[in-house]
DNA sequence: GCCATTTGGTTTATAATATAAACTACTTTA
DNA sequence: TAAAGTAGTTTATATTATAAACCAAATGGC
C-alpha cells in the first residue's frame, strides 16, 4: 500500500537540490546555496551524499580564480527522483 | 523558493498514518499497523508524536475485552497536512 | 486450574541522520 | 602585508527513527 520512500530523496535539502538540478540541468554550488537558503556546510554534506549515491555528478574546477563546484543530475538520479515522486503521490493524493 | 516541510509530516510512517486517517476519518491502531506494515513499537512512538502535536486525537478503550486505540485526525492535523502537501508540491511539480 | 501463546500495545536502547559551527585554503582589497 | 571575503569541507552535537525488549491482560490446550 505505501511504498518505501527513498530515504536519500525524502529529505528537504537533498530534495530541493534534486528539484533544482532537474530544471536547470547543471548548477554551481553557490547557486544551489542561494536557491535553497542552506548553510554551506549542510549543502556540502548533502551534495556528497547525492554524489556517493550516483544521483548527481560533481565537477570541481575554477572560475575567476575561485574554486567552483558544478553539479549535474545523472540518469540514475532522474529515475530515482521520478520513482520517489510516484511513490510519494500515493501518500498525498486527494 | 522552497518552503519548510513540516518535519512532523515529512516522515514516512507518520505521513502514511495521516494519509490513512484522512481517508477513513477514524482508525484502530491495528488497522494502521496492517496498512502501513510498521512494527507496533514504531507505530506507537509515531502516533504519540502526532498526538502530542495535536494532529490526531487518540482514544483508548476496549473492544471484545482487548485494549483498543482509536485515532482520529483533528482539524489542526488536516490543515497541517494540506499545508505540507502544498509546500511539497513545489519541490516535485513537473 | 495453570502454563504457553496471542493480542495490543509501551518503553527504551541503539543506530542513523541532519545540521551548524569550526576550520581550511586561497583571493582580493586597502 | 594584514584584514576581510570567497568557496567550500570536516566534525561535533543534537535529534530522530527504529526495532528489540518489555508489560498486562486474554485465550486456548491439557
Amino acid at each position: 500500500m505505501f511504498e518505501e520512500l527513498d530515504p536519500l530523496l525524502h529529505q528537504q535539502l537533498r530534495l530541493a537540490v534534486m528539484s533544482l538540478l532537474i530544471s536547470v540541468q547543471e548548477a554551481e554550488f553557490t547557486f544551489l546555496r542561494e536557491k535553497t537558503g542552506a548553510t554551506a556546510g549542510n549543502l556540502s554534506v548533502q551534495i556528497t551524499k547525492l554524489k556517493d549515491a550516483g544521483y548527481i555528478e560533481v565537477t570541481k574546477g575554477y572560475k575567476d580564480n575561485f574554486p567552483q563546484t558544478l553539479c549535474k543530475i545523472t540518469s540514475l538520479g532522474l529515475t530515482a527522483f521520478e520513482n520517489y515522486v510516484n511513490a510519494l503521490e500515493k501518500y498525498i493524493k486527494k
